[in-house]
DNA sequence: CAACTCGCTAGACGGTGTCCAGATCGCGAC
DNA sequence: GTCGCGATCTGGACACCGTCTAGCGAGTTG
């Protein structure tokens, strides 16, 4: 009773956010793009568009294809995701909107987040010729050790 | 006269060159092969699979896709070409193999090699937890200027 | 000549992402 | 309530990218 009430409450607390942060962004919280955000909007997995459609799926059944790709690009469009093409297949979505760098595990093909002040990038303002709106170091390479990140 | 000659040898010191690569790296110097080869290992255009697929049909009418893809692979494979995704639509073909860095132009979607010593990565060897076999720098703006580069 | 290997071709195929016509929803006006 | 309207959602069609496969032909070996 007590767990069903805190999850209930957790369910809400959730929710609230997800509607609070499309408001905030000038997005109407319909159900579908509620769902959508309250899962994409706290993924560590960097996951492509078909991938959310599955995760959300599993909570919303009803929830049509086009409306989980409209409902990405519209928030990478409002400043909520950034949509990478890093691996050869697809565009994957990430919801961290600092500045950050990307590792790409050659094995698996999963993507990390590397912070931002773990690396550094010299003399790029030095570069002639070209007016540079952003940039981040890509590295490949295999995950060392058995842990895991999330 | 003269100058037709003088555009014969051209073409045969180009063919020559591509069935010497070709050869250097283990790969039979087909026709067709050689005819992706004479376009792709010069170009700066960083093509995407179906550019070279054009641009050879037009002075090979009679190659088909299929061929191209499994070319390219093929090359890829065997070190004549990088693969890059860097774009969102599709993977593009670099014949530059040192090491170096892009920048995307996203108003024209165009790729510019960037060389390796005009940008510097600082700190990535103390990165723990990561063993990484390949880094570069993907820059994305817009190019200052009017001068073209090819 | 037969058997084999290799490369090429054309088309089929599966996956990704977009587009479209129609249905549905939410909401204010009456 | 219900009417109307704009925004949103739906399912399917569509276009594109890349891969796969069956069959063909050329060259090689026995």
């Amino acid at each position: 009773m007590r767990l069903t009430l805190s999850i209930f409450r957790f369910n809400l607390i959730i929710v609230r956010n997800s509607v609070t942060i499309l408001q905030e962004h000038g997005i109407q919280p319909s159900a579908q793009r509620v769902a959508v955000a309250d899962y994409v909007l706290q993924t560590l997995e960097h996951p492509s568009a078909d991938v959310v459609w599955t995760r959300v799926k599993a909570r919303v059944p009803y929830i049509s294809r086009a409306t989980v790709y409209n409902t990405l690009n519209l928030f990478v469009e409002k400043g909520l995701l950034q949509a990478l093409a890093l691996a050869e297949d697809s565009v994957v979505f990430d919801p961290k909107m600092e500045r950050h760098h990307h590792f790409v595990d050659e094995e698996s093909g999963t993507i990390h987040d590397v912070p931002w002040d773990k690396v550094q990038v010299c003399n790029i303002e030095s570069l002639k010729g070209y007016e540079i709106h952003d940039y981040q170091v890509v590295m490949r390479g295999i995950r060392k050790g058995a842990r895991r990140k999330a």
